[in-house]
RNA sequence: GCGGCCGUAGUCUAGUUUGGUUAGGACGCCGGCCUGCCACGCCGGAGAACCCGGGUUCGAAUCCCGGCGGCCGCACCA
């Protein structure tokens, strides 16, 4: 499984072990909908917990929020999304293909004025567009919108519809001037938020990489626009070296990533800002503290026809994955004004503020990170096979269970003892107890699960009170007293890193 | 959404071409033995009417239709 990883191998694995299960499986699913299973919960509050302490918490320049998922219908109005999410689709009446008629349009060279479903109609007959297929006849263009429709109360009306929001970032922008006003902060700033956010796909697909409904984990960074490139923490991550395709390159015909510090990258130009540079950084960061092989990341950036109706320039955080390569993992975009402005506009309320003296709406960085892909990527990683069993090798600071404990033999006195110590390290880790079959067998079906540690409790430990902790990719083992378990098990998690490669990792 | 392939116990799978005895196996699970430091030792047991619905037939897991779900390709991914 480990030299061949496939994403349907993968998915079993979930499934066999309690990380996913597909929602509704009892009544044969729906797509593009995963529940978290035991595992998966503990690992996403694991990613999730790290992540709000690295990019929130532990800052001085970051608060949270937390927004409502049905939001005033106004918003995505003004964000640009109902505009953009409304798509019209074209079905050829004899091949049966779909295609978008602005689209179909628009690679036949004609300009696309309005996105009505009148105007593309008349289009299409006054220029005669065919199935570029097999040339057969167009349906009437038929209106499909990304985002999920819903009522506020009672009465179905067009009046009363609102949508699921489909990205986290508008609550954000919505709530900016409040947080300003209210809590005291100054440029530059970012406001974060971890949620849930609900796309109807097409066609949802590949287990976790494209659900309806998903977690994202954004940050909104705002900076003064005259300030673009006076990043005072820029030295943390000047030096970074990483894999980069720009927008030239692949325009280009390359698809070869270059590998420059990301001062050489921004010094370039290729990336715009000094602040853009730096998020990317950041990102890398945490995606090396929670284990991810950074080796397998690129950094590529949007090439214009990809670029979302609101970006100056957009990077995605690229994982390459063994069954499906290159995959975006996190977006980091330049927002530019164009949100703030726009519900300046729409609201009417003012989103200027003053910094050194002049007014002005901030300019926004967004590191947008997608949970269920950090996830996919992190159990691709992790799932390995060493010297013939299998391992899911994760960092212990995202592990979902920390420790095993486990009597060497199923004997009432070792049993006793065993559980004794199971019930206390409980109340301070993420932990399981087991006594079922060979010890051997045992240690395979922990290292399975990804348990970084497993505390054996042999014959010894009943005549001295001291038991073994084992390492689960080495199998090294270490004897320790009983009494301070807890601080030795604290101090091997939270040092992970820096533990000899010996004891810890191959 | 279109086209191709697919859907059998908790999991993986045999059987489907050539409809027909109690749908076979492995792993897992439960009970017992073994008291073993790195899965794969022994005995016993429970568990599927074959994704759902309809049809053809004396008879369907097996053939036909529709739905749901999965994989791949196309389109889509703001």
């Amino acid at each position: 499984m480990s030299e061949a990883l496939t994403l349907d191998s993968l998915t079993s694995f979930c499934l066999r072990k309690g990380f996913f299960y597909p929602s509704g499986r009892i009544y044969g699913g729906v797509r593009g909908f995963y529940d978290y299973g035991p595992l998966g919960a503990e690992l996403r509050k694991e990613i999730i917990d790290d992540w709000w302490y690295f990019f929130v918490r532990r800052r001085e320049d970051m608060v949270g929020i937390h927004g409502s998922i049905i939001t005033h219908p106004k918003t995505w109005e003004a964000s640009g999304h109902v505009e953009s999410f409304y798509d019209y689709l074209v079905t050829c009446s004899k091949c049966g293909k779909d295609y978008r008629a602005d689209h179909l349009l628009e690679d036949l060279g004609i300009n696309v004025v309005s996105l009505s479903a009148e105007s593309l109609s008349a289009l299409i007959k006054e220029k005669g567009v065919k199935c570029p297929e097999c040339g057969g006849e167009l349906s009437e263009p038929a209106p499909f919108n990304l985002m999920f429709v819903t009522y506020l109360g009672p009465k179905r009306t067009r009046a009363s519809e609102t949508y699921l929001r489909p990205e986290t970032a508008q609550l954000i922008f919505i709530n900016f001037r409040d947080i300003y006003y209210t809590y005291g902060m100054k440029l530059p700033f970012g406001i974060a938020q971890i949620g849930k956010v609900f796309r109807n796909e097409i066609s949802p697909r590949s287990f976790l990489f494209r659900l309806r409904e998903f977690e994202q984990m954004e940050v909104e960074y705002f900076v003064n626009p005259n300030k673009m490139d006076e990043c005072p923490y820029f030295d943390e991550v000047a030096s970074l070296r990483v894999n980069i395709l720009t927008a030239e390159q692949q325009e280009g015909g390359t698809n070869e990533h270059v590998v420059l510090t990301l001062e050489e990258a921004w010094k370039r130009g290729l990336i715009k800002s000094q602040w853009h540079a730096y998020w990317i950084g950041e990102s890398i960061a945490w995606f090396k503290r929670i284990g991810l092989n950074v080796g397998r990341l690129r950094v590529r950036e949007h090439v214009k026809s990809e670029l979302a109706h609101y970006a100056l320039q957009t990077f995605d955080i690229e994982y390459y994955f063994p069954f499906m390569g290159w995959k975006e993992i996190e977006g980091i975009s330049n927002r530019g004004d164009y949100d703030l402005r726009r519900h300046q506009e729409f609201s009417g309320k003012s989103m200027e503020i003053e910094d050194d003296r002049s007014k002005f709406i901030p300019h926004v960085i967004e590191p947008s990170f997608g949970l269920e892909r950090i996830i996919l990527a992190l159990l691709s990683d992790a799932y390995r096979v060493i010297e013939g069993r299998p391992v899911l090798s994760l960092h212990a600071r995202v592990a979902p269970i920390k420790v095993a404990v486990l009597p060497l033999v199923s004997k009432p006195e070792f049993i006793k003892k065993a559980r004794s110590i199971y019930v206390e390290l409980k109340k301070h880790f993420t932990a399981i107890y087991s006594e079922k079959g060979t010890i051997g067998r045992r240690y395979v079906e922990v290292d399975e699960i990804g348990v970084p540690l497993a505390v054996t409790v042999d014959g010894e430990t009943l005549e001295n009170n001291t038991v073994t902790i084992r390492f689960r990719d080495t199998r090294a083992q270490a004897r320790v007293p009983v009494d301070g378990l807890v601080e030795e098990i604290n101090r091997l998690l939270k040092n992970w890193d820096s533990l000899a490669e010996s004891v810890r990792a191959k």
